[in-house]
DNA sequence: GGGCGGATGATAATGGATTCTCACTTATCG
DNA sequence: CGATAAGTGAGAATCCATTATCATCCGCCC
């Protein structure tokens, strides 16, 4: 059960400077030479989730992504040329206080939107 | 071509207090007697977005909504009982502080989870 | 080696949002 | 009124991410 394919599958998103979808993961270990299909892809990320090792986050219009849970409290990073995810750190001030009044915030996303350093060096 | 329903669906998207998807649209429509299909709601949101009169705000694991365009600089929060979306006035200090060194931010989004003031008092 | 159970891959199936199709209605204008 | 064009509704079709299915494979114990 923990086979290989699983470890393999962690060291990918822990390589990653952000979350990666299932099929980014999946491209990439294909790369690697691992032969593996989507649906064991998706079985791991379910399982790793369920047992708190993985983070899921949401993306509009998008697949969802996989991050290494349990970290500081960060946000993401969108490049629209690569369409790579990217964390960043940190957070910004005042976030919460812009919810209408006796609104109760439980948490919140930021995302930024742009090139990351690749892109814009070939663009 | 500038049909009584368009205004209608204007209005609708007007009155409400944050973005709207189609079948929140759809629903209240109907609910008013108005007689419409999906269709139709999908072809004016677009035609709208296209002209510039609305604007699309996709939300992370939901549909697509939609506001009117060209307002100010604003953000949402949605209620996690409702799901409803609401528009968040102004924005956060230093939000795009945070990207990775020498990315190029050109948008960004803010978005609160939480509970609407209509929700709380409820649940 | 044989057999058993869990893991796996290919692919079909599902679910949900959106778009397409097409027959039918409605508007326009002479 | 009559004819043509535009608009519309119902439902089929599509698209995509994710999940289910199931035959096969692999490791392990006897």
């Amino acid at each position: 059960m923990t086979s290989g394919k699983r470890e393999i599958l962690l060291d990918v998103v822990r390589r990653s400077p952000g979350p990666v979808s299932a099929t980014e993961i999946w491209d990439r270990m294909r790369r690697d030479g691992v032969r593996i299909g989507i649906a064991t892809i998706y079985r791991i990320l379910k399982h790793e989730t369920e047992s708190g090792t993985l983070e899921p986050t949401e993306f509009p219009g998008a697949q969802t992504r996989y991050g290494i849970a349990g970290r500081e409290h960060h946000h993401h990073f969108l490049c629209t040329s690569c369409d790579r995810a990217f964390d960043a750190p940190g957070c910004a001030d005042g976030v919460q206080d812009i919810a209408p009044p006796r609104f109760t915030v439980t948490s919140h996303a930021i995302m930024l939107f742009g090139q990351c350093d690749d892109c814009q060096t070939i663009q």
